[in-house]
DNA sequence: CTGAAAGCGCTTACAG
DNA sequence: CTGAAAGCGCTTACAG
């Protein structure tokens, strides 16, 4: 690392510039010659009739020529909104959060809220510890990417009498909103995609059960494998410690050691896919050729990967709006009740799937 | 999309659940027998010390059991510091982002400071409204990932002074602080590559002028192919119009229609070269048996592309913690002058580039 | 060591 | 239509 500090240049004139504070309404109102009780009024559009026009359009253009933007955070003090969401991640890393957090984003602005976002990891304190803090800034409502199926943190939320709508995973109890892709008709498609090819000994490497993903596309993928008649010894299941490659390639060993004739393999998600192509690699397997792999939520990049990945394409800027715009309703009439919105999914066939051997 | 309203559950015993109200100071000093300003002196640990210790010890056993906590914006106002700092992304969507924002945010978090996030796109009057928003929220410093190579947004932020620092891309004029990756060692990290491999042919598409990358990466390039004393039309540069895949697709089109002898391309970054590869498919070629490719960036899953991507690895996350550590510093001592911390990249060198063909 | 008061920058009844 | 006042929830000199 290189650090390089530039010659100063030219100093300013004479000596310390003094530190420009902030315009405040009172500043203004020594300017013009009114109280800044009406600067007030005219500032926010919905109070700006009550002023008469001439002395609206003067301190308008006042204001603009020097640049005076409001605090918006005294005036919060003063309504009691801040105009802040809370968006609780549990890893921004992951692909599937940037463009849930960007149709978060796009809803909230049009409302004028602005979003908090916050890196919570999966620890149960640490995420309390992060929701404390948002509290304290006073956030009028949280986004929760981070949700399990029986989480304590939503039932602290509950407490607090906070609005909280959940994203991407749910609760079971249903006593928040919550938006979701719909994961039983996921699996659904995906297992049909695979019998219909032909396959006969399927796997699912599946999320961790304490998530409704992992819970649910692992029932979706029971139910599935039922529909169509596949006998015990034709399927199996084997959970992964969590989404991430690394679970997955591990998972993937642990499959192939329970199920050795599996020749294809439903993934709990994308990352976990990329775990199975790196066992499969290891191991001398191609793919499609010796083993199918079906993955999860349609990454970015999902189709550049080698193969490219047959995956099921979860609508994940809608859902990140979507939810938006539940919590948005909720802190309007903290009285309505929790609501699912489940998206429909769309299974993206590539070339990671493919009939089995003819050997069969 | 299917929105599904479960039965309401069984109702709050006696109607209304009264809108439980935050707990403020006094509430508190009303409970206990005290005055509210002695709660916030134990409230602040850097006070505490103010108060009798078992005055303290039963007031924070209170504050504990009741939840409190209190309202951060208030005290902001007070104190006039926010503890909010404004990050100006052109698109979280981009996978180099993500990182650096888990790296701005884990700084941010020690220090007591949350972020802001935007995505502003690369419009510079949208870029203009998101800044006017944070600074009416009170921000107190931003980090502009979003920065051109003579912005007037940073000449805005300043005429505001309001501590900016840029991340990723730097300002040419050295007004503000940067952390970025050193952009000419990287070309000639990856031309000594290609040249070494045996290349005598080869073509850059850069990035856009305007970004301090594509400006200096292509002088990079420019200063490496002149090292090694390669002539006028044994190397050729293309602009692609934005650092997309799609566009990346494009300028490899022109790169072939000017230069077809071209046996390998130095990527303004990942994305480029992911439409590189789109292009070199599409048009019956291999990489790298008939064209090597270099990227830039080591975006996630860049090693898992057909094929895996020789790319410059950046320290992403590190150049997010130095700009939150730079702008801590600015907002601590804004007459501080302006660095530039150059982080140092890495060839990662993976199966995308080989020698040419035989035939050289 | 603790209380009482002023004030951060706003909004919004209430008068006039 | 405009002004004067109160108050949002804090912090922090200033007394005592």
């Amino acid at each position: 690392m290189v650090v390089s500090n530039p010659p100063r240049a030219a100093a300013p004139p004479t000596a310390v510039m003094p530190e420009r504070k902030r315009l405040t309404l009172k500043d203004l109102a020594a300017e013009i010659d009114v109280h800044y009780s009406t600067i007030s009024r005219v500032m926010n559009p919905a109070t700006r009739h009550l002023v008469a026009e001439d002395v609206a359009a003067r301190i308008l253009e006042v204001a603009e020529a020097r640049g005076f933007r409001p605090n918006r955070i005294a005036a919060g003090l003063r309504t009691q909104r801040s105009g802040l969401v809370g968006v609780v991640l549990p890893d921004i890393s992951n692909p599937v959060f940037p463009p849930i957090l960007a149709g978060i984003e796009s809803v909230l602005a049009q409302q004028g809220y602005v979003p908090i976002v916050v890196n919570a990891g999966t620890d149960k304190s640490r995420q309390r510890f992060v929701i404390d803090q948002m509290i304290g800034r006073q956030v009028e409502g949280l986004v929760l990417a981070t949700a399990e199926r029986d989480d304590p943190i939503l039932a602290y939320c509950l407490k607090q009498h906070i609005p909280v709508v959940t994203v991407n995973r749910g609760d079971d109890t249903g006593r928040v909103s919550c938006v979701v892709s719909d994961n039983l008709l996921a699996m659904r498609q995906t297992v049909d995609h695979l019998v219909g090819l032909g396959h006969r000994r399927i796997g699912h490497i599946a999320g961790p059960a304490t998530l409704s993903t992992g819970f649910l596309r692992r029932e979706g993928f029971l139910q599935a494998v039922k529909r169509h008649r596949l006998r015990r010894g034709e399927w199996q299941v084997m959970e992964a410690a969590s989404y991430s490659r690394e679970a997955g390639r591990l998972a993937c060993e642990q499959l192939f050691a329970a199920f050795p004739q599996v020749t294809a393999i439903a993934a709990g998600n994308d990352l976990v896919a990329m775990g199975c192509y790196d066992y499969l690699r290891e191991h001398g397997m191609r793919c499609p050729e010796d083993v199918s792999v079906v993955g999860h939520n349609d990454m970015p990049f999902a189709d550049a990967l080698t193969p490219p990945l047959t995956t099921v394409r979860i609508a994940v800027h809608e859902m990140g709006e979507e939810a938006a715009r539940l919590l948005l309703r909720k802190i309007d009439k903290p009285a309505s009740d929790a609501v699912t919105v489940q998206l429909t999914p769309q299974l993206i066939v590539r070339g990671s799937t493919a009939a089995p051997r003819a050997a069969e």
